[in-house]
DNA sequence: AATGAATGAGCGTTCATTCAT
DNA sequence: CATGAATGAACGCTCATTCAT
C-alpha cells in the first residue's frame, strides 16, 4: 500500500504538480481514503521526501556504478553516464520530472539531506571530466565546472522532451549528444 | 502600478512558485489590497500569461535580429544566440525561470497563443543549424533537431544556475559553451 | 442619464436579480462608469426604492381611477382591474417582477414607505368586493379578504407565465379569468 | 448532520434567500465549521438543488396519490389538491418559498431535472380540469391551461401569506377557495 | 489497517462604495 | 458630469491534517 500510494502519486506530482495534487487525488485513485494516507505517511511533504531520496539515491548508485569501473577510459565512463540518464527516462523520467521540478517544496531540513546528493551528482561528472583532462583524454583548456553544466544541461533537458517511443531511441540520442560532445558540430 | 504588479509577482514567483505565491503576497509587498490587484489584472492566471507573452516576445524578437544579420556566418549566429541568452540571465533571469517553470499554469486557451512562439524560438535555433550544415560550416552527419535540443540543453539549463555576479561572467560562459559545442572536448 | 440607468437596471435585475446584477453590469451596458452611478444614486439600493416607489405608484393611480369611476358596476370594476393587471404585464412586467422578487433587499426604512402601498393596493381590491357584497352584486357568504387575496393569486401569479406575444391575448386571458372568478367553474 | 445543514439553510434561505446567505451563515447556527458544510454537499449549489429535488419530488407524490384514487370524484380531486397544497404550507412553507423563489439560481443542468417535475405538477391539475370537463363535472366553455393556471395562481400565491397559525385554519382556506373556484363569488 | 467526520487556515475573486481630479 | 484608482469586507471553496472508532 506504502508503495502503491508513491506509485500514485508520483503520476500525479509529474502530471500536475505537487501543489496542484491533493491527497485526495492520491488516495481517490486507489480508492481508499485519506486518513490510510496518513497512516503510511506523517505528511504530504514527507512523501515527496521520499521520492526525492528514493531517486537521487537509485541514480548515485547507478552512476558510481559506472565511475568503479576501471576497465573504462573517461570516454566511455562519460558515454555510459549520458546513455543511462536518457535510458531511464522511460522507467524513471516521471520520478526525475517530480524531482526536478517538485524540489522547492521540500523544508529546508529536508533539503539537507538531498543537495549533497544532488552535488554529488554533478561532482561525480565533474570527476570524470576532469581525470579525462588530466589524463590527455579531454581537451585542458576549458573549465571543467562549466563543461560539467554543459554536459549536464544537455543530458538533465531531454527529461522534457524525449519521448521513449518517439522517433529516435535512447541509444541514438545518447550517441548523438555524445558525439556532439567529444567532437563538437564543426566541419572539418 | 501594474507594472509594479508584474515586476513584484515575478519576483515571487520565481522565488516560491505561482502555486505558493497568493495574491496578498503579491499586494501587500507594495501596500495596495487585493481589489488594487483585481483592477488592473482579471486573474492571477491573466498576470502569469502576461509575464509568458512579454519573456517569450521579447526574447523571439532579440534572437530574430540575430537571424536577420547577413554579414554574420553561422557559426557567429550561433555564438551571438548562446551569449544573447546567458547575457540575459542577469536582466530576465527571473521571467525565464517563472516561463521555463510555471508555464503549466496557463488555461489550454492561454497556451495555444505561448506554445506557437516557443516552438519558434527552437526552429529559429535549428535553422541556424541547418543553415550551417548546408553551406557546410557544421558538419551534417548528426541530426539537427537533436542537435538543436542539445544546444538548447545547455542554454536552458544555464537559467538554473547561472550566477551573474559569479565567479565567470557570461560572455565567458557563453565563450566556453560555444567552444565545447563547436569543437567539442576530445584533446587533438 | 438617470432614466437610462434605472431602465437598464430594470432589465437587468428583472433578468437576473439584484444582488445577481453588479453595478459594473449596469454602467458597462451604458458605456458609463461606475462614478456616473453614483453621482446619480446614493446606493445601490436608492436605486432599487425608486424603481419599487415608481411601479407601486403607477399601479395604484391605475387602479384608483378605475375605482372611482361611480359610473362602473363592481362587476365591472373587477374585471377592469383583472384587466387592467393583466395588460400592464407587457409594458410593466419587468418592473413587476422586480417589484414582486426583490423587495426584501429594501431597508427596513425604505419598506415603510413601500408597504403601506402594496396594502392599499390590496385593500382597493378588497373594497370593491366587499362593496359588491354589500349592494347584492357579490354573493356575502364568503370572508372577503381571502377571497381578495384569491383574486390576486389568480392575477399575481400571470406575472410569472404570461406571455404578452403568447397564444391568447390580455384581452382573452382577463376575460377568462374574470369569467372564472365570477361564475365558477362549475357546469350547471 | 447532513440533514440539518438542510434544515437550518432552508430556515435561511426562505427568510433571507439564497444569494443572502453564506455557508458561514448556514454553519455558524449549527456550531460547525464550513469545512463540515463542504463534507456533505460539494457546492451551495448543490445544496439548493436537493432542497428543491426533495421538495418536487415529495410534492408530486402527494399529488398523484390524490389523483390515483378512482373512488373520487374530479371536483372532489380539485378540493383535495387544493386542501393538501395549503396544509402543507405549514410543514413545507419554508420549502415551497424556496422552490419558488430560488429556482434561477439552479444551473441549467439541474434545471433540466427539476422544470420537467414542475410542469408535470401543472399537468396534473389540468388532467384533473379537463377530465371534468368530458365528463361533465366542469363546464367546457373555458380553456383547461389558463383555468389551471388560475387554480395554481390562487393556491401557490398563498404560500406568500397563509399564516398557519392565523385567524383561517388550513381546512377553512382551502374551503373557500375550494367554493369560489368551482361556483365563483357572483350573487345568484 | 482503515474509515469518516470535523477542523481551521488560507486562497482567488467579487463588489459596493469612496474620492481626488 | 464623469473618470479612474483604490479600498475592505465578504464569500465560496479547497485542503492538509487530526482523531475517535
Amino acid at each position: 500500500m506504502k508503495d502503491s500510494i508513491m506509485e500514485q502519486s508520483i503520476q500525479l506530482f509529474a502530471q500536475k504538480g505537487f501543489k496542484e495534487t491533493s491527497i485526495q487525488d492520491i488516495v481517490g485513485e486507489l480508492n481508499v481514503t485519506k486518513g490510510t494516507f496518513y497512516y503510511y505517511y506523517k505528511s504530504k511533504e514527507e512523501l515527496l521526501m521520499d521520492i526525492h531520496l528514493q531517486y537521487i539515491e537509485r541514480l548515485l548508485e547507478n552512476q558510481e556504478a559506472i565511475l568503479a569501473d576501471e576497465s573504462k577510459s573517461c570516454q566511455q565512463k562519460l558515454h555510459d553516464i549520458i546513455f543511462k540518464l536518457i535510458h531511464d527516462i522511460e522507467k524513471e523520467g516521471l520520478r526525475a520530472k517530480v524531482f526536478f521540478r517538485e524540489i522547492r517544496h521540500l523544508s529546508p531540513q529536508h533539503l539537507e539531506h538531498i543537495i549533497p546528493k544532488r552535488d554529488r551528482f554533478k561532482e561525480n561528472v565533474q570527476q570524470v571530466v576532469e581525470e579525462g583532462m588530466r589524463n590527455g583524454q579531454f581537451r585542458s583548456d576549458l573549465p571543467p565546472d562549466i563543461v560539467t553544466l554543459g554536459i549536464l544541461g544537455v543530458t538533465n533537458w531531454s527529461y522534457f522532451w524525449f519521448q521513449p517511443n518517439g522517433e529516435k531511441s535512447d541509444r541514438e540520442v545518447a550517441a548523438i549528444f555524445y558525439e556532439m560532445l567529444i567532437n563538437g558540430i564543426k566541419a572539418e
